[in-house]
DNA sequence: ATCAGTTGTTTTATTAGCAAAACATCGGTT
DNA sequence: AACCGATGTTTTGCTAATAAAACAACTGAT
C-alpha cells in the first residue's frame, strides 16, 4: 500500500515554516521591544529586509498581519491565534523532548522548531494532555518516568537506525 | 531571546520531504513489484514523469540512487540507510500517535509523514526507547497508560490552542 | 541646508519542486 | 514496415523563499 494519498498534504499546509517564523518573530518583538517593523523582523530572522518585506506583504494580504499608519506591524486576530497554536505546540514538543526523552536543550529546540507548524491541532492537544499528565505529581506517572529513565541509562546498547522497528514492535504490516 | 540561530536549520536538512518520499517510493516499489523505474516512482508519488526524472537524476548524482544498465533504479548503500532511518522514525511516530495518544490512523499517518524526515537520529532513537517501554508488558507502563487513557476520557473540556501552555507547565521563560 | 544612516520597496536572480508539452526511444502488433 | 503505447528526458513556466542591489523616503546631526 503506497502512501501516495498522504504525502502531498505536506505542501497543502497553509502555514509554511517561513511564515510560522515571520509571525512568531512579530509576536516576540512586540514582547521584547514593544513594536515590530519590517527591519526588526528581518534582523530577528537574519534575512534581508527585501525578503522580509515581500513575505510580510503577502501576510498582510492574507490578513494575518496588519500595518500601522506608520509602518508598524501587528498580528491580526487570525495571526495571533496561529502564533498561539504554534508556540503551544513548540513548548509541548520541546518539553517532551528535553524533560522526558532527556535530549539536550539545543536538540530539543531544533526539533521542536522543525515540527511545530506541522502538527495538527488534534495532535498538539493530545500531546499536551500526555505530557501534562506525564510530568504531573501523579505517583503512577512519577514511577513510570523513574523506571523509564533508569532503563535509559542501561540501554546504551541500541544503535540507530534500528534495522527493523516493525519486528521490535511486532507490527503486522506496512 | 530570539530563536534566530535555530530556525534556519530547517532548510539545511539534507533530506527534503520530497527526497524522502522519492527514496521510500523506490524502497516500497522494490518490495511490491520487485523493480522501480522513473515511471513507477512518478506513479507512486502521483507526479509527472518529468518531475520524477529530474529529482531522481539529482539523487543519482548524490549517490543515493543507482541506475541499472536498463534504467532500473535501486537504492545505494547510503540511500538504503537513509530510507531505513526514515521508515523507522515514521513507524515509531505513527505508533505513538495512534496507539498512545489515540489519534485516528489517518491523522497519525499524516503527521508521521510530515515529521519523519525532520527528526534527528537522537530524537528518533530516544522516542523509540520511550514508545517501546511504554507499550511493553511492564506493569508500571501498563498502569500508567491505563490511567492516562481514563483521564483522556474525562478530559474533553480542554480547548486547543491552549491560551498559555507555559503557565500550565509552570515554565519559567521563553 | 546638507549629509549620513536607517528604513521600506522593487527588481533581478537563484534554488527546489512541481506541471505541461515536446521529443526521442524502445517494444510489441498488425 | 508502419503503427501504437509506454517510457525517459528536456525545455519552458510556475510558485515560494531567499539574496543582492538599486532606489526612495525619512530622521537626526552638524
Amino acid at each position: 500500500m503506497m502512501a501516495s494519498d498522504v504525502w502531498k498534504e505536506y505542501e497543502s499546509n497553509e502555514i509554511s515554516h517561513s511564515v510560522a517564523h515571520h509571525l512568531t518573530a512579530i509576536h516576540e518583538l512586540m514582547d521584547d521591544l514593544g513594536y515590530a517593523r519590517v527591519s526588526d523582523v528581518a534582523r530577528a530572522l537574519e534575512i534581508t529586509r527585501g525578503s522580509a518585506s515581500l513575505t510580510l506583504k503577502a501576510l498582510k494580504a492574507r490578513g494575518l498581519v496588519v500595518e500601522d499608519h506608520n509602518k508598524f506591524l501587528k498580528l491580526s486576530e487570525d495571526g495571533r491565534r496561529i502564533v498561539d497554536s504554534i508556540l503551544a505546540k513548540r513548548a509541548v514538543v520541546r518539553k517532551f523532548l528535553n524533560e522526558v526523552l532527556k535530549l539536550d536543550e539545543h536538540q530539543a529546540e531544533v526539533d521542536a522548531c522543525k515540527v511545530e507548524h506541522l502538527l495538527s491541532a488534534q495532535t498538539g492537544g493530545q500531546l499536551l494532555h500526555f505530557v501534562h499528565f506525564l510530568l504531573s505529581d501523579d505517583p503512577t506517572a512519577r514511577q513510570f518516568l523513574a523506571e523509564f529513565w533508569s532503563k535509559l541509562d542501561q540501554n546504551e546498547e541500541w544503535q540507530w537506525p534500528v534495522q527493523d522497528v516493525d519486528q521490535l514492535f511486532n507490527l503486522e504490516s506496512r
